[in-house]
RNA sequence: GGGCCGAUAGAUCAGUGGAAGAUCGCCUGCUUUGCAAGCAGGAGGUCAGGGGUUCAAAUCCCCUUCGGUCCA
């Protein structure tokens, strides 16, 4: 860190001094008289009870306030980007308000939306899920209020001071803070491979915003200064209200209505005092495990001078209640935002969110549906959040859901609980660690419950969830995709594709060959992308087999060296076949996804697709497999959409007019963070923004056929289609089969359902006959065999040799010595030596080495009961003198008696 | 994306290598004015699919499919 970059010409000319923290020793900005930095642990909460801010607002008044000061400044409004970051594949959410931004506008890739630009984004970050709730600050779900600038060379817009000041106008000026009671705080910011110098902004004790100037990109451990240099503030809204309320926790001033709702349904009281106490007790320490939690707990019943359980009887049901406002208004934004709750990505955290909230809905004793408290969350928010309105039922619906799930497998966890116990008692043990663990990672019920379930006491170990953990670490392996490298200071390639999507022949100046690589200076062919599969064609006689695009840079790859030279023309040819191919699946793409919404629900997302030559798939977010009728009904809708004969348009739109127009609803395959994008519309039936190449209207698809559905993750059905000349041929095949099948049947292909099923009850029929017979035929050797035996000492021997299996085997001896005083000596000569030697219950004989002794006559071995044991072997030669000899040994036995 | 658990009758599940079982539900009969219950009898199984080991596999091993769950 180097101090030169904190020392702003705003902090000189307005009188701040720099100090140094007596308590952490950082270096701060200040124009008041502390010695402290002014943030927890350092300082105590010193707002509680007595708000910095002139005005008490609430979070909605605290944003709008926020965005209108910035657009008082210069700069524009933007709209939140969706809460989960479907255009990065490196995070699931968005957790910052520069998220949007990542990575293709901070790299210069697109234009920004505005610049600069005011925004207020909502956020969810998991890391500190356990401290919700108790320490009176932690959240998962926040909104991020922020002003970014993206400062080109050149075209510098504003850097620290302006910043600092604005930062500082909002606050005191807006506000009415002191001036004297913020701080600066000199820190260095890095993260997702950048870096830069940022000031913490510290108020009463709490972090309300971070400025951070972004100047560095890490490349091999060194900082290199960024092409782009980012204004990346981030103000934390609940902060910013919580310090303009002064409420005991940052909880009772964010969520309003819908916690007086819990309170009032609840029936808890608590002294505010003890609140205030709590929070102020938890933002000197440092939570981070459940002893840290207890020591609290502790801490603050010992501040209060009260007995620690007495307080926390208190504030148990409190920190329930902000748990459930939390984790409620969390899961609004997701669902909303077209998570759909899942056991994998980013449903999986929706899921843990309704199942924590349950959790403490039970400990809270609140008898009521998770959906009604996100109902109320969304009255709450839907004035500042039209969407949240929009989507209303869907978010309900896909609440219920996730409780009916949760209550099935509690039902089940019950069950094995208790089967777990029964089997613990005969053998007189408890439930063990172990158990816990197992019960925990393989059947999600923790310890908590499992304890509500057992019958008697349940130990937990205090490093339980460490456990749990060391069950997981393993090191997970990465696949780094080989890069194409580029010559670099190659411009864009112009994609003229979009302008003229039906030239399939041109010429086009080459402008870097590198061994299969080539880069034109304009192209129409089509590179793979938005999954749709690359067109293919030819290049100065050469098999182009690939195009892919690198940033801006479309990159052909041909079969075999490509001998043109930099600066020639060259012609080209497209494939038009495929290309027709791939257009029809895109555009049947979009219309089955419009079908889907419209069939089952707003709450559906395209969450992949691929569009290839003689398939396509769609992946959409829905919470159970699809029945016949509901799939009927999106087939007969897409098709009615196809022969609609609507016009596919296809355009370039300023982003911000796009989203007013259409929502977010554009960003199916993923949000394209550009200043312009291009909105792929059919009529009113469904709006993307796509960068594929479509039909020009709907007829052209031809017809769609979708050929079957599967769930491939609990939350997500993919959809696997066909249009135009392969749904016809779909068809076709389908026919065939069906009527090769029905002339078989001798039926029409109508009636092979009914044919098939009376062919299997005869089947059925059949078999059962058969074996009627076969016991039958049983029951007459037997009968038979009886009387040719042989008798020793009141016991009849039955020694019978014939070719049939094992189990006509069995089944003879089973009969023979359901008769008294019988040993029955049976064997077969088919696939091998087999024997069985068994007895009734009245002779006292071990079949068991009579077996063995046999079979190793035959090569072979056997086993099984005293009474009853069979055997084999492969030598069926000695098949007969392996029978003499049990029937001997049999005889001794008897006589030895 | 990874780890773990699992798939047996309509449902819930036993069954650790030696003819596929229990409970509930279902059907028939008896009893009852009727219902519930009781008694007696009965139907109901591709042990998810495919390979392998073995004289013998629901059971052991491998693969596939599907479900559950935890973690990122």
């Amino acid at each position: 860190m180097d101090p030169k970059d904190y020392e702003l010409e705003f902090f000189k000319s307005n009188g701040f001094q720099r100090k140094q923290c007596k308590r952490c020793g950082k270096f701060f900005w200040t124009l008041g008289d502390t010695d402290t930095c002014d943030e927890a642990p350092c300082v105590e909460y010193s707002f509680i009870g007595k708000p910095l801010f002139k005005d008490k607002l609430s979070v909605h008044e605290m944003r709008e306030s926020f965005l209108s000061f910035l657009e008082r400044n210069a700069h524009t409004r933007v709209s939140r980007y969706p809460i989960t970051a479907r255009w990065r594949d490196d995070v699931f959410f968005t957790q910052a308000s520069i998220y949007g931004f990542q990575p293709w506008v901070i790299q210069g890739v697109v234009e920004p939306p505005a610049n600069p630009l005011g925004i207020s984004q909502t956020c969810v970050r998991f890391n500190d899920i356990d401290n919700v709730g108790k320490t009176g600050s932690h959240l998962t779900m926040f909104e991020m209020m922020a002003h970014h600038v993206f400062n080109k060379k050149g075209k510098e817009i504003y850097w620290k001071d302006r910043t600092t000041e604005l930062c500082h106008e909002f606050l005191t000026k807006v506000n009415g803070l002191d001036p004297k009671l913020v701080n600066y705080s000199e820190a260095w910011w890095e993260g997702g491979g950048n870096s830069g110098p940022c000031l913490e902004v510290l108020i009463g004790g709490v972090e309300a915003a971070t400025l951070v100037f972004m100047q560095y990109a890490t490349e091999n451990g060194q900082n290199k200064p960024m092409d782009i240099q980012v204004v990346d503030t981030g103000y934390g809204l609940e902060r910013l209200t919580w310090l303009a309320q002064g409420t005991p926790s940052a909880y009772e001033a964010v969520f309003g209505d819908v916690l007086e709702d819990l309170k009032r349904l609840s029936g808890t009281k608590v002294d505010p005092a003890i609140l205030a106490e709590y929070s102020k007790a938890a933002g000197a320490m440092k939570i981070e495990t459940a002893a840290d939690a207890r020591a609290l707990r502790a801490d603050t019943a010992a501040r209060l001078g009260m007995n620690v359980d007495e307080f926390v009887k208190q504030i148990r049901p409190f920190e329930s209640m902000y748990v459930i406002c939390d984790h409620t208004r969390a899961l609004m934004f997701m669902l909303s935002d077209g998570v759909v709750p899942s056991n994998v990505r980013q449903g999986y955290f929706a899921r843990l969110l309704v199942r924590r909230s349950l959790r403490e809905m039970s400990q809270l004793g609140l008898d009521i549906k998770l959906s009604e408290v996100v109902a109320k969350q969304i009255d709450y928010f839907s004035a500042d959040f039209p969407d949240l309105k929009e989507n209303r039922d869907e978010i309900v619906k896909l609440v219920d859901v996730e409780q009916d799930k949760y209550n099935e497998t509690l039902t089940k966890g019950r069950g094995i609980v208790q089967r777990l116990e029964a089997a613990a008692k005969s053998s007189h043990k408890k439930i063990t660690d172990e158990d816990l663990i197992e019960l925990y990672d393989s059947h999600g019920l923790n310890p908590e419950v499992v304890a509500e379930f057992a019958s008697g006491p349940v130990s937990v170990p205090d490093d339980f969830y460490k456990r749990v953990a060391a069950r997981h670490s393993k090191v997970e392996r990465e696949e780094a995709e080989p890069e194409i490298e580029l010559p670099s200071g190659l411009p864009a390639t112009k994609q003229l594709f979009y302008k003229d999507p039906a030239k399939y022949k041109f010429r086009a100046k080459v402008l870097a060959v590198k061994g299969d690589l080539v880069v034109l200076d304009k192209t129409y062919f089509y590179a793979e992308g938005g999954g749709q599969e690359s067109d293919t064609g030819t290049m100065k006689e050469m098999k182009v087999v690939h195009v892919d695009k690198v940033g801006n840079i479309v990159v052909h790859k041909v079969e075999g060296e490509m001998q043109a030279k930099v600066g020639k023309l060259i012609t080209c040819t497209i494939d038009e076949k495929r290309r027709k191919r791939l257009q029809r699946h895109h555009t049947g793409t979009h219309i089955i996804n419009g079908a889907a919404r419209k069939v089952l629900g707003n709450h559906i997302w395209q969450t992949g697709a691929h569009k290839g030559v003689d398939l396509a798939r769609l992946d959409i977010t829905h919470y159970a497999d699809l029945t016949p009728e509901e799939l009927e009904r999106i087939e007969l809708l897409a098709n009615e959409t196809v022969l609609s004969a609507t016009k596919v348009q296809s355009s370039f739109m300023e982003r911000n007019v796009a989203e007013k127009r259409y929502g977010f609803r554009l960003y199916q395959g993923g949000a394209v963070p550009g200043k312009e994008i291009r909105v792929v519309r059919i009529g009113d039936f469904d709006v993307e923004a796509c960068g594929g190449i479509h039909c020009k209207n709907t007829l052209d698809v031809g017809a769609i056929k979708i050929l079957r559905t599967r769930r491939i993750q609990d939350g997500v059905v993919r959809l696997e289609f066909v249009s135009g000349m392969p749904a016809v041929e779909q068809m076709m095949a389908f026919w065939n089969a069906a009527s090769d099948a029905s002339t078989k049947l001798n039926t029409t292909p109508e009636k092979i359902g009914e044919a098939v099923d009376k062919l299997l009850a005869d089947r059925k029929e059949m078999a059962k006959e058969l074996d009627a017979m076969k016991k039958g035929r049983v029951g007459e050797t037997v009968e038979d065999l009886v009387h040719k035996s042989l008798q020793v000492k009141g016991v009849r021997i039955v020694r019978h040799v014939e070719s049939e299996d094992m189990k006509h085997l069995v089944s003879m001896a089973k009969e023979l010595i359901g008769q008294p005083k019988t040993v029955a000596v049976l064997g077969s000569d088919e696939g091998g030596a087999k024997m069985v030697v068994a007895r009734s219950g009245d002779v006292q004989i071990d079949c068991r080495p009579l077996i063995k002794e046999a079979m190793s006559m035959v090569s072979g071995t056997g086993g099984g009961k005293p009474d009853f044991a069979q055997g084999g072997g492969q030598d069926r030669s000695m098949l007969e003198p392996a029978m003499d000899r049990v029937v001997e040994l049999v005889k001794a036995a008897l006589e030895k008696e």
